[in-house]
DNA sequence: AATGAATGAGGGTTCATTCAT
DNA sequence: GATGAATGAACCCTCATTCAT
């Protein structure tokens, strides 16, 4: 109760100072600081400095995962309309928790083999889903024939730089909208002016 | 001459290990074991662990850059072709420098500001070129009117998606034709199966 | 009376942390889990855990020397029968109560000073006590003259080793008996199986 | 070379911090302000605090063992002569390095399950081989016939006693001949003034 | 130029004790 | 009396950098 309060302020405060600083330069001092409390106080809620980190890291993930509901047919909602229903709710997700997203995108990588590896299977299992539902639609004849797992990619690759752009960068001239728009735009019909051969 | 020689063994421990742990992983230690040097001779050459990081992403950067031609009209190759061309050396320079390249996906961002003010320009310009090509195309008719720095955006963040899973993922079933052709054929064409309204 | 009952609770507890741990491993944490109250309860008992540990400490040495009887001439016991009656008892409150045995002969010295103080003084006065017991038997002509200090170093440093093994390394096949009969013979009569020149 | 003698250096500081304020009391920092070091360097040829502290104990453990030559029949020195001078090595090895000797008398044991298994190892094979010659003598009719494993334990409870007085508590009354004297003749003719029925 | 022993600032964690409820 | 969340001084260890040889 009020200790699950407690915990979500240090939790808070060293989101922000992870967000701000990065993993290493940020100290427990700064998210001590932060938080308002004394030192031994945060080693009452966390066993260490990483176990928070990860502690944000977990939750993020999770969260992002539950905004993916997978691509039906038959239902009220065409399966593009699905998709950016999809497209849309990570985007709010991401845009409304920035600070949990520039960890993920800024810092995550590369600070330890077990958070490595974490990070990795959730994209992994993000670009399988993905690459499935591009096979089905294939089948459907909704989406041209291509490698699903390289379209895969590349979906989530282009998506990924767009919230890079905003959230990292702190480019806020990238809207919602135009993210979910021309992400859509550009990945349902391309590049090309005109029919190319091929 | 050999100092030139020495530095740059230097250079080429340090990336591995850069590669391999990480920046804050990898300490100097690992880079004059793997160089063969004395503790000294190492300060001898550079001024700081974070100087021959910072001299190993410059260097990888400038090649980058390097690889990528203004794409130009009335030339003998066509636009397409041209832009092709850009696409395969970027990927080849990638595909041949595993190690930098892993080094600028996964560790780069977050380092410390200075690096990261670097890293951001090297990716504004690139998204700006890529922005002017885009709305060059446009005028021209060769690329559908869309926002030329969200398409930029899509471009690079598919490019890099692919490339950080060939690299970093070690993901080698990847191969160069597969990124080249996958890239090309999405970008341009889009994954709609069938004509699709709006 | 309730409140003395709940003191020797965690005396109790303490007992058996510092037995098992020693002192400086058994953290309050220990004692407040063994005795099963909270920590501010602790504190309203005793003013630190150094204070618990010397407690026990003094309990246990004013229990032991109440033990040992200075052994006069002319009464029931013969001076040979009141010391085995001293080590006998001795010996019993040893084996009946081998948690605080097991501290003062295991953790108490190199603590702190005035700890080690307290134990220097006790076995200070044992010693004191036991070589003026000897010298008494000397001028009786019960004990052969020696040195009545290093007399007692022996007589105490022999008596303390047996117990060490029982206690300490848990051997109970060192039984009572053994102690007690093992000291005496050996004590009074030596080693020398005929007799030795000198 | 050079490189050992710096190690000597620290070795020998860390034995006198140790001796005086006992382990847990004793800082690094105190180590290397005795050995006129920085606080690296101290890490540079130890581990840590506890494998400086395990290495002056082996040292020592070794040292004493060294001293104590099994007993052997028709050499030139009869085994009287052979244990006398058992005794002399040890006492004056003792004497001769009081710290070492003072840690492993006050402060070893209790620190460490390892280092407690090492001591007690020690000991055990010091009973051991004090038990055999016992056994030997018994059967040679040189010594009385006693539970071999009490009588060591004697022998080395006393033995132990007067170094503790001597190097522990600093009692440079207690001679090294009184020691080795004493020792001897209480051990091998008793206490008891007159034939001791029995 | 090369070496590697020495340096010491810096930071994460522990745990006895306190105090508001 | 009892509780247990909060406190913060204390201390060990790391590792980038220096400098005498």
């Amino acid at each position: 109760m009020k200790s699950q309060k407690r915990r979500n302020e240090i939790l808070a405060a060293a989101t922000e100072c992870f967000a701000k600083r990065g993993y290493h330069a940020t100290q427990v001092s700064d998210i001590i600081e932060a938080a308002g409390i004394a030192r031994g106080t945060f080693y009452l809620y966390f066993e260490s400095k990483e176990v928070v980190f990860r502690e944000i890291l977990d939750a993020f993930l999770v969260h992002i995962g539950e905004q993916i509901k997978t691509i039906k047919l038959g239902g009220a909602l065409s399966p593009a309309d699905q998709m950016r229903a999809n497209v849309e709710r990570v985007v709010d997700t991401i845009i409304d928790n920035p600070a949990p997203a520039k960890i993920v995108f800024n810092e995550a990588v590369g600070l330890n083999p077990e958070i490595d590896e974490k990070l990795r299977e959730f994209y992994d299992r993000l670009i399988e889903r993905t690459a499935i539902s591009l096979s089905k639609g294939m089948k459907l004849g909704l989406v041209r024939k291509t490698d699903p797992r390289i379209g895969a990619c590349i979906i989530l690759g282009a998506f990924r730089e767009l919230m890079v752009q905003r959230t990292v960068f702190g480019n806020s001239k990238i809207s919602r909208k135009a993210i979910v728009e021309g992400l859509l735009d550009v990945l349902l019909r391309g590049f090309a002016g005109m029919p190319v051969a091929g």
